[in-house]
DNA sequence: TAACGAATGTGATCTACATCACGTAATCAA
DNA sequence: TTGATTACGTGATGTAGATCACATTCGTTA
């Protein structure tokens, strides 16, 4: 499907919108492409735009002083993302966000969207749903982080992503989960056939 | 200060509603008030409001098969409390609610919210901002869970609530840190003068 | 003011996971 | 095809924090 098909169908599961009204809401998304491994943050610059994935996968992560990587979020076709903390504060990145495999996605600059926001009510509801969605998710995962051990958070993670499985490789599924390769690795190898 | 007048200020510091406006948005909410140790919203219940603190401190936490507490999130004055993923998704809830101190709250129902934000735009908007703070801030958390020792993540947490040191029990302050109430216990102690 | 339960402190032991070290397999670029 | 880089597996060892056990102090209520 195309750029403007997908957004168009994923913002009409939540509102309304006239065909003039998508198009002008459309009309302020920028596509963009990138490779496999290129960067779309980086940490320390300015945040202006967020992003709405067409095809492929980014992550979203943060590198602590010891180089330990934390991927935040895998965003999938459909999904968004962006350094929503520097976003929305004017701040400069302190996470990062690249492509793990080629990428399209549609940018949109944070003062069109508040422009939007502002301009048509029904994308106000839209975002304040996205965000919501995003806010309950981030509480689950956080009780997941406290009360489940590193083998049930695994088994959660590819239920809630099963392309994952086979489209990144596991030292980025241990960075979600927040523990080490190696542990990933164990884990995975101790519940195989033998 | 009186309900009405904090929750007027604490909207005022993001959206503008005139006079006639807030009293409208006002008048759906319900002052509640709680005596220490009574529950709010409690496990299996349907949830049909969300809470604005007025006085006092509750807390929302989430109860495991092992009846190991773990606290989302403490409510302090000014700050909102619900069961959002029951409350959007209108299933029954997974986590509880309850009040650290005698409190004093306004509830408004999610009806009521929708509502609102379909009549009044800033209303719409003032959710949406409060939701993308909630966010930012569960996002953090959970950044901070994957990359801090439990003494940084103590640290961290007086910071953000230094109130609450002196205001609660320290196994609260455990189950909100994702510890035994007894490693918090030596690591509190370790770093006090001898 | 007595007494009961809740909150806290502290030792001993156990365990999941980190870290370090090294080896092998897969992928990619020239 | 080959060399280099990246991904992955696995053993040995170290450690933060869990768990269990029990003592002590504090607060509430009868």
């Amino acid at each position: 499907m195309d750029a403007k098909s997908l957004l168009k169908e994923h913002v009409s599961k939540i509102v309304s919108l006239t065909d003039e009204q998508f198009e002008y809401f459309f009309s302020h998304f920028k596509t963009e492409t990138y490779k496999k491994g290129q960067t779309v943050i980086s940490e320390g610059q300015n945040v202006d735009k967020e992003y709405f994935v067409i095809s492929g996968c980014l992550k979203s992560f943060y590198v602590n002083d010891e180089v330990k990587m934390y991927i935040l979020q895998f965003a999938m076709p459909t999904w968004w993302a962006s350094d929503y903390a520097a976003l929305y504060n004017k701040t400069k990145a302190t996470i990062n966000v690249d492509c793990i495999s080629d990428v399209e996605i549609l940018s949109l600059s944070n003062d069109d969207r508040e422009k939007l926001c502002r301009e048509i009510h029904e994308v106000e509801h839209f975002f304040r749903w996205r965000t919501n969605r995003g806010y309950v998710a981030s509480q689950k995962r956080l009780l997941s982080f406290m009360n489940n051990d590193t083998k049930t958070r695994y088994e959660e993670l590819l239920a809630l992503y099963p392309a994952l499985y086979n489209a990144v490789p596991k030292h980025l599924i241990a960075a979600y989960l927040g523990v080490s390769r190696e542990t990933l690795s164990r884990l995975y190898n101790a519940s195989k056939p033998h």
